[in-house]
DNA sequence: GGCCGTTTGTGATTGCGCTCACAAGCGCCT
DNA sequence: AGGCGCTTGTGAGCGCAATCACAAACGGCC
């Protein structure tokens, strides 16, 4: 496999990947087949096969993958082994609650800086932090190296989920209509899917 | 064009398409070109054309599409013309928000049932609703014609919000480091994108 | 040591969606 | 009535991603 050519689509999975491995590890498993990851992580094994073969060959045939190696050369492959510094662009609902919230940092990514357009939030103490001027957005990310920004600006979470899910559920109308079109018999189970993206019942 | 064979990554557009053509229509547009319907959905406007296609020939060449007979074909389309029976599966905090929440039943999404599987719930009123058993499922999804399940199990709307946003940070992660690899002036703007889907600033 | 079952790694193929580019068609203006 | 500018609708081409299918490689067992 050539360097550095990794799909777009592989790299989209490997956070999945990931967590399956971890989840993994914690139930003290040593090896795990393309099929078996495969099943915990919603894909099928040639998929995972080909993704993984992106990053080198850590597999052992007639055996499959250790969990452990491969859990570091996944975090290696999507610089998760450094830490990365980010800043939260505007403090409103959502941005207080992302601030406030620890798994980013377990996760390697710190919240080195909060900043608003609001003078009246300017200075304001939010999580051991204080509220800084947008205006100096530039000078601030110099200064700290910081290298990711989280744009937290609309209304919050609540505002964002409502789009999203009238739209999921905009898209399963359409298929669920085309299915009763189609169907002749209408005796049979009518409840069809489900609109969330929750995987644990 | 083939009747009935509407590309899936079409109809995950029709609803962006209809939610920026009601705000057209509440702004008084009568006409839209794929142009401007392109630039309101962030879209390409050949994209468009081409989506709108699959519908049938809805535009008039040389001044664009009419606004409400738009909205009507795409509404028709995904099956909004008509009411959708929902049932909320899991009756905590996201849930219940859901169940409150009044823009699903303006879109003709109508929450007819809540279930639960916790017996401490079942038989408390929400919403003019009565929490019912999860065990009745079944019976009560044929005897309400209910075609739509959403499941709300999970511990709210943070926790899927945190795990979205955790792996959209892991995959922009890769990205920026495999920028930083290529790099070799490092005088340059760092930051670099957002991790949250929101538009507006 | 050799054989056998298992699993990886990967070339080949297929399919899908996006984009390009342009003919066809419409309304307006003179 | 005829020409002109604008916009749609769509065939063609392209590139990416998913899937298939199988040779290669490994461990265990006799």
């Amino acid at each position: 496999m050539r360097e550095r050519a990794i799909p777009e689509a592989t790299v989209a999975r490997l956070p999945l990947y990931l967590r399956s491995l971890v989840d993994m590890t914690e139930r003290g498993m040593q090896t795990i087949s393309s099929e078996g990851l495969a099943e915990a992580a919603g894909v099928n094994s040639a998929k995972v096969r080909k993704d993984l073969s992106y990053l080198g060959s850590y597999g052992t045939r007639g055996v499959g993958y250790d969990v452990e190696y491969l859990i570091y050369q996944i975090s290696r492959e999507l610089g998760l082994t450094q830490d990365w510094n980010c800043v939260i662009v505007g403090v409103g609902n959502l941005g207080r609650a992302l601030a406030n919230y620890r798994g980013f940092s377990e996760r390697g990514f710190r919240v080195s800086a909060l900043v608003d357009i609001d003078e009246t939030k300017i200075g304001e103490p939010v999580d051991s932090m204080v509220v800084e001027d947008f205006a100096d957005l530039e000078r601030i990310v110099k200064e700290r190296e910081i290298s990711i920004g989280i744009v937290a600006t609309t209304a919050g979470a609540v505002s964002l989920r409502k789009v999203d899910l009238s739209i999921e559920l905009q898209i399963l109308s359409f298929y669920e209509q085309r299915k009763s079109a189609l169907e002749t018999v209408r005796r049979g189970k009518r409840l069809t899917a489900s609109a969330s993206k929750s995987t644990r019942p």
